[in-house]
RNA sequence: UGGGGAAUGGUGUAAUGGUAGCACGAGUGACUCUGGAUCACUUAGUCUAGGUUCGAAUCCUAGUUCCCCAGCCA
């Protein structure tokens, strides 16, 4: 699958010098090494489509791998999330869905060899003991006391830290490499600490995990990757990537960083992701606010428009924040041709047809998606009373108002011209209902004597309508940068109190019966719409709204407003 | 103030010594049985200062700004 849009990106460039010079002997494997610790997100979908995107284009392999190496923060739900989303996303990694846990037992063996080479020793600092060691960004760090244990020493005592004798914390297995060395990640880092806790699928097998420096690089050897890749902040570890994999000997993937996806409106870091789930500001991991993929498959994202979204960010070096405009283009792009269209009115407004006859009902042919002829036609039905929307009509039109007002013309789409004789307010003042006729001789929406109007409204029937809830979405912030927030308060002051508007008594055309879940629509007029999944058990027919179309009067309202 | 990265329109990205291009956004107009879609046009950029060169976004020097690193997280 072609995933990314003309010219190669710096990793793609790499890749294919690779190829040119034989490096991997014409071999491309990449992968993807989410830690199931949180639902995947927009910003892993960048990553998903780059790995699994260059293994496509180079004829090479992807790897779906978990990095499970601590089963603190680690949970089932996620590996399933995790899975289902990549697989929704459009992604294969036939046979090869590894898990860096399967790995542990090969891991231990090369920390016992690493062990025998003098290169790495229990040490029994405790944390915070070990943080002052380790000195500061300006200051060398201090040799461990226990640095220059003997091997046997070292060995006995790693293999009683895997045999459980001793607590969590009290001692971990460190690198035996440089403590002034200007990079910290190179101070005597730790290997492995001592975790009495149950693996998600180890099980009480281990109490001693593997730290990601020490993990990862032979994650990626053992599963012959070639192209490792990952984010910007994990430049400064590449040395300890290297120098693990050399001191072991061991096949040497090569670690190549890019930059991190940001998306204006929203954030993206799991751990404020998951705050918002836990605090409950949204509904949970999948509400359709959120950049999650399942928030988005939830709104009514396609993968396609994901995928192309993630081809036109680019990949880079430097860290940039794409306007969110751009995925709602992409989706309102990719819907826009494939999307049937249906009417639905969100904000009924009664319409009598006070010339059309009591108790007929017609059916009148409607196109379902003017962008694919093979969609075809259906038929809706017309009837005395209908439906529009109450943004359709105004008792006193502004300028450049083109729709319904007390005797002006307008078309019913699909249907007929009508005529507005009559508003009828409540006792507020409101306006209840509208009286109008119809034109007969323009059955089907044209004027046989050539007679324009200016606007033509979606509509539905009164008796035919199936009711339905409509949830609206906005940006789930205000600012542009959430993390932008006034002194002592963080990004979530900057939520917007407006993201959701839940719309009921809405009433949809009589074809989105039993309307399967997560399917998409275009509301004509409206915007893209995409059933709930919780829809039919629940209270009938939900709908997210995945995005607006482009709205023209909006606009020209705004416009007059702020004048 | 140690080390590692990086700077191109409002935003995202091309141009690897030779016309600064594309997309999104914004604006204007055309068309339209969706004020949708589509189409056309417009807008606006090489971090700064020097230097090399016939010619610099690109090479050199100095500076500025931004990001990452002091988890037994990944």
């Amino acid at each position: 699958m072609k995933v990314g849009s003309g010219k190669p990106d710096f990793v793609r460039a790499m890749v294919a010098e690779d190829m040119k010079t034989g490096k991997w002997g014409g071999r491309v494997h990449t992968r993807f090494p989410p830690e199931p610790n949180g639902y995947l997100h927009i910003g892993h979908a960048k990553s998903i489509c780059l790995n699994f995107g260059i293994a496509a284009e180079f004829g090479g392999k992807c790897n779906l791998r978990f990095d499970d190496t601590n089963p603190v923060k680690e949970e089932e739900e996620y590996i399933r999330s995790i899975i289902e989303d990549v697989k929704w996303l459009g992604f294969d990694w036939g046979d090869r869905l590894c898990f860096g846990s399967d790995y542990f037992e090969q891991m231990y063996e090369w920390a016992e060899q690493l062990v025998k080479a003098g290169k790495a020793y229990v040490c029994d600092l405790n944390a915070e003991e070990t943080r002052e060691y380790r000195g500061t960004l300006t200051r060398p760090g201090e040799e461990s006391p226990y640095r220059n244990r003997s091997v046997e020493e070292n060995l006995d005592l790693f293999r009683r830290m895997r045999g459980g004798e001793f607590s969590d914390g009290s001692r971990t297995l460190r690198a035996k490499i440089d403590m002034a060395s200007d990079n910290l990640n190179m101070r005597d880092p730790v290997m492995y600490r001592i975790l009495h806790a149950a693996h998600p699928r180890t099980g009480d097998k281990w109490c001693i995990y593997p730290m990601y420096d020490w993990a990862h690089g032979l994650e990626d050897s053992i599963e012959g990757v070639t192209h490792s890749i990952c984010t910007l902040e994990f430049e400064n570890h590449r040395p300890l990537y290297d120098w693990f994999l050399d001191e072991l000997g061991v096949y040497h993937p090569q670690q190549i960083e890019f930059a991190r996806l940001n998306l204006s409106y929203t954030v993206m870091s799991k751990r404020k992701l998951l705050q918002l789930v836990e605090e409950g500001y949204v509904k949970g991991w999948d509400d359709p606010r959120l950049p999650t993929i399942s928030g988005m498959r939830r709104r009514g994202y396609s993968p396609a428009s994901i995928r192309n979204f993630c081809g036109r960010i680019g990949v880079n070096k430097f860290n940039s924040t794409v306007d969110i405009a751009l995925l709602e283009h992409c989706v309102r792009e990719d819907l826009n041709k494939s999307s049937p269209r249906v009417m639905s009115v969100l904000r009924p407004l009664k319409v009598i047809i006070d010339n059309y006859p009591q108790g007929q009902v017609e059916e009148l042919k409607a196109i379902n998606n003017p962008e694919d002829a093979s969609a075809g036609m259906r038929k809706v039905p017309f009837f005395r009373e209908l439906y529009i929307e109450q943004g359709d009509f105004m008792e006193e039109p502004p300028k450049k108002f083109y729709r319904l007002a007390p005797g002006r013309e307008v078309r019913l789409r699909y249907a007929y011209y009508i005529t507005c004789t009559e508003a009828i307010k409540d006792a507020d003042g409101n306006i209840a209902e509208l009286h109008c006729t119809y034109d007969p001789a323009t059955r089907g929406g044209d004027s046989p004597d050539g007679r324009k109007v200016k606007a033509t409204l979606h509509w539905v029937s009164a008796a035919h309508a199936l009711p339905a809830e409509v949830w609206l979405y906005e940006h789930l912030f205000t600012k542009e940068n959430p993390d932008d927030a006034a002194e002592g308060e963080d990004f979530k002051s900057n939520l917007n109190r407006n993201s959701l508007e839940v719309l009921t008594g809405c009433k949809v055309e009589p074809s989105l019966e039993g309307a399967a879940p997560l399917s998409r629509y275009q509301f004509e007029r409206m915007g893209y719409f995409c059933v709930d999944p919780d829809s039919l058990e629940k209270r009938g027919l939900i709908f997210n709204r995945t995005a607006t179309l482009r709205d023209t009067w909006a606009k020209i309202q705004k416009q007059q407003q702020s004048r």
